[in-house]
DNA sequence: GTCTATAACGGGATAGAC
DNA sequence: GTCTATCCCGTTATAGAC
């Protein structure tokens, strides 16, 4: 699943050489850095190719983060649906919800390793700091599966209040794109190696799930000890 | 405090106008969307002003972040020694600690408002996706901090495996990206009016505290679970 | 479909007069 | 300290030959 989409396309046609070479001068130089002239001396190919096949710089990018993402979250969706089906619909677990919700980004890093590592970098920039031109892309794709997810934790977890669980599910999302952006060729966020991903996951879901669960704070601290905090 | 760093200087020399300049744009339009030429017309002043005070842009640039991160840095350290202090140097509870990891953050966002917001998304953006010339300013006012909020943590939590707890410390650091970089002229990470940041406070502290203390993560799922999860 | 050549522009940095 | 003028570079985009 992954791999039809994450590795080199087989097809060596022009528009893929061209969106491979971007990918990875994006992905290397990071988006801005990276200029329409460096991406046709890595793909053999000349100036105009880009114009033509993609029509802008910005319509490249958009492709390139396009074929980084969307196999993500299907992926999560498909994780999300066969749990589903192996208990029959009946409300999935916090800790279920939270594997299908975890698991592809590890397994990206996994699979490609290094590269994998640097996609990883290069999903967490766009989400924590999108161009003008992936913000439209990223909060499309976003909705499309962050609903299914909080609708599921709803059910997991009818006692918590429902904006209060939207709260914690952006919590997760920082977690998430800290987690793609501080993974490192030898482990995903320091010191472990990435070919276990397993036991990764579930020192996630052993951090996150307890949060998720908690029962709403109490009454914020009584005054005098706001005064007592928050003055010199 | 966070008054005599964070807001326009009362000083008028020319550095003084640049740097204000320049943060005021780098934070509205982004550090590489920004030009030395937009900053000089903003400032009224001189191209060849900014590279006699700062010498080139990537300096002015670093100026900036450090104007604005520096002081979040000193209240956080000067948070937690005052908590020790009444203590008595006796072993801090998590949730204090959390408190004064978090408080300035909120606090920046209260007291300046939408331009707290801004300067939010900026730092947020900066943390995340950090060009090459922040990238060792960041890191080396992140190690100024981070191992003293480690040490302390480990002190509250004498029973968390060291090494669990930097990896859990690590997520947090994502989930205080995210609050900064979701933040919203009417609410932090969305909902909440940006007044009253002490229940937000407790809001975090109540999502995060659990997932610090709970116990390691039990072995992995067993293989056939894996098989299961991660085929078609 | 693919290429060369060039237009049209904006960038950072600097020399040197004042 | 402050300004003008300029250098030199790289950028996106396009026109037009093949």
């Amino acid at each position: 699943m992954l791999e039809s989409t994450l590795e080199t396309a087989q097809r060596d046609d022009t528009a893929t050489r061209i969106i491979d070479a971007a990918e990875r001068l994006f992905i290397r130089d990071g988006t801005e850095a990276t200029s329409l002239r460096a991406v046709t001396r890595e793909a053999g190919v000349n100036v105009a190719a880009i114009h033509y096949y993609f029509g802008s710089r910005d319509e490249l990018l958009r492709s390139v983060l396009d074929r980084i993402i969307k196999p993500l979250n299907v992926r999560r969706l498909a994780l999300l649906n066969q749990s589903l089906d192996a208990h029959h619909g009946r409300p999935l677990s916090v800790h279920e919800i939270l594997r299908a919700f975890l698991l592809p980004d590890l397994e990206l890093i996994e699979t490609l390793r290094d590269r994998g590592v640097e996609i990883a970098h290069f999903a967490a920039r766009s989400y924590a700091a999108p161009s003008p031109a992936l913000k439209p892309l990223i909060e499309e794709q976003f909705s499309e599966w962050s609903t299914r997810f909080m609708d599921e934790l709803a059910r997991a977890l009818p006692r918590v209040d429902r904006e209060e669980l939207a709260f914690r599910f952006r919590c997760i999302i920082g977690v998430i794109v800290r987690l793609l952006g501080a993974a490192t060729p030898r482990g995903v966020a320091g010191g472990l190696d990435t070919t276990e991903i397993l036991p990764t996951l579930e020192r996630l879901v052993a951090f996150i799930a307890p949060g998720l669960s908690a029962p709403k704070p109490t009454r914020p601290a009584p005054p005098r000890s706001r005064a007592r905090i928050i003055k010199e």
